[in-house]
DNA sequence: GACGATCTTTCACGGGACGTTCACCGCAAG
DNA sequence: CTTGCGGTGAACGTCCCGTGAAAGATCGTC
């Protein structure tokens, strides 16, 4: 008689990737990807680095120049948006995430500091 | 001659092979071969090193480089889309094979990942 | 060797996701 | 009140990726 799979099947095993672990999220950087509870928060690749940016620094306020300079690999113009407009994107992600949980607070005319909190 | 009768004949032997299974899908790695619900899926050689590099790293993200490297066996060009044109003809035969399942997704800007659902 | 079948690689096109920038507004600080 | 920093939504251009098909490579058969 015709055996199907046989003795020998076994479930695909899952390979560890390096995980940062740190509240409530896990943070993959091989894979630019973050999660929250477990769920994939799916930020995009930019989204990813000001994250990472800022979660390297968990609990510093990191200056808005630094942080630029470490993301996008030059010095910030007067006036550039690009740090907020996206500190805004990764907020609202996990925030969709996270209801619960606050991450990234504003220390104004400074910069942004990571640390979560449950309010 | 060959002859089937005599003292010493015996069923034609099957012997296992080392299979894999996740979700619907059987692996079977030493025959490049892979089944869904039991239907044979049909890949080439170059279509079946692309999906086992993705199924041996199941739900995590592969950047494109890692993967050609895995298949390929060296560094991808910039503009090199053959990761992505097996990725398609991949999706299109387990597609074939298994309408209702969805197995690979697409990461904008840095790769694929291997994770089976049932929309 | 010539031919055909099958598989791999490369090319070109189009839609859409993403990154960048701008404009408007609320609010903090003096 | 006045100033300017930051939150927010949206427009716009770029280029990433899905896709079909041509071109090239590989193999078996006659």
């Amino acid at each position: 008689m015709l055996r199907g799979a046989g003795p020998t099947a076994a479930p695909l095993a899952r390979r560890p990737s390096p995980t940062l672990r740190v509240a409530n999220l896990k943070i993959r950087p091989e894979e630019f990807e973050v999660l929250a509870d477990d769920r994939r928060v799916g930020l995009t690749l930019r989204e990813f680095q000001v994250f990472l940016a800022l979660a390297e620094r968990y609990d510093r306020v990191v200056p808005r120049p630094e942080l630029y300079a470490h993301v996008w690999g030059g010095p910030m113009t007067k006036r550039d948006r690009s740090v907020d407009v996206f500190v805004r994107k990764v907020r609202r992600k996990l925030a969709a995430s996270a209801p619960d949980w606050t991450y990234i607070h504003t220390h104004f005319g400074i910069g942004y500091r990571f640390t979560p909190e449950r309010p």
